[in-house]
DNA sequence: TTATGATTGATTATCACTGACCTAGCAAAT
DNA sequence: ATTTGCTAGGTCAGTGATAATCAATCATAA
């Protein structure tokens, strides 16, 4: 297995997104990008999945066919409203504990909190979560528990001016 | 049996953190740290949830498979007060939610805590409280769940200074 | 003795990567 | 207008590597 392809595709994307003066997006082809990196094309898909995801702050555009092409576009969210529906979003209804851990390091990762607010942010979380078990709260309800619980913490967190 | 490997492996790893210049964090593979002390991989999570969890002021981050890892970060804060069992002593092991607010309000004041991290704290005793009347929780035990959830908050954050 | 903490290993879940196959866009030929 | 063919990107299942989980067991202290 090649060691760290992805982070090395990753990289490089992350360097061409930071580059862009006016624009937050760059334009590219996947047969190109994996000729590059001499890889499948598809692993292309996997990086753009696994590390340009909505929650970690990125959006996907493409087109197939002739002259096709992908799109990747940094999510800016100009507004509080904005910032706590975007997280909203992703949070939906139901999270796992470790799904909102992830959430919890993306955030972090784009400085939407400190690294204490995360920390208090998982602290509530198990606790919370501690508590339902005792009270043999099912699995699915809880994870709709964590829901709320992340909800209303991160976006009270986005609305106010810190 | 030894019952020091959890202890020994704990101090291996504050020794890293403790060699890091400029970083916070450690990184390291789980398979590779086992096989350093001779032991199982799962005895390096046991380490890591009995010595290094949020509420001791560490967070981890992981991943598996091909390049996996673990990260331990340390989170390190501007005001190195202590205090924590001070608090501790104040929350005692039942607190209403009126008398927590004042609490945080006098945190605040004294800038042990910052105004987000307030709002965080408020929230989850909330939703907290929220979950144990849902469940028939009678008031003396929601109170108890409350310094619970408070005194977890609170000491994680007053221990971290570094 | 009992309760708690430490250790193990079998099982399960996730990640990185590949390649075969699928689908969409477009335009030339009919 | 329809068919055909080329050129792109998408999807999915499989493989090997790695970490997480959980129940059982052992050790120690109260």
């Amino acid at each position: 297995m090649n060691n760290n392809l992805t982070r090395e595709i990753e990289k490089y994307l992350l360097s061409l997104l930071d580059e862009q003066e006016d624009e937050d997006f760059i334009q590219l082809r996947r047969k190109e990008l994996a000729e590059i990196f001499g890889c499948v094309p598809s692993q292309i898909n996997y990086v753009l999945r696994s590390r340009f995801s909505p929650e970690q702050g990125y959006l996907i555009e493409s087109r197939r066919g002739g002259s096709g092409y992908i799109k990747i576009l940094k999510i800016t969210c100009s507004n509080p409203e904005q910032k706590s529906e975007h997280i909203s979003d992703i949070i939906g209804d139901s999270i796992s504990i470790n799904e909102a851990k992830r959430l919890l390091e993306y955030l972090q990762d784009r400085e939407l909190i400190t690294g204490r607010e995360r920390l208090l942010i998982e602290i509530a979380l198990k606790e919370s979560d501690n508590q339902a078990q005792i009270n043999d709260i099912d699995i699915a309800t809880r994870k709709e528990i964590n829901a709320d619980m992340l909800r209303h913490m991160l976006t009270s967190l986005m609305l106010i001016e810190s």
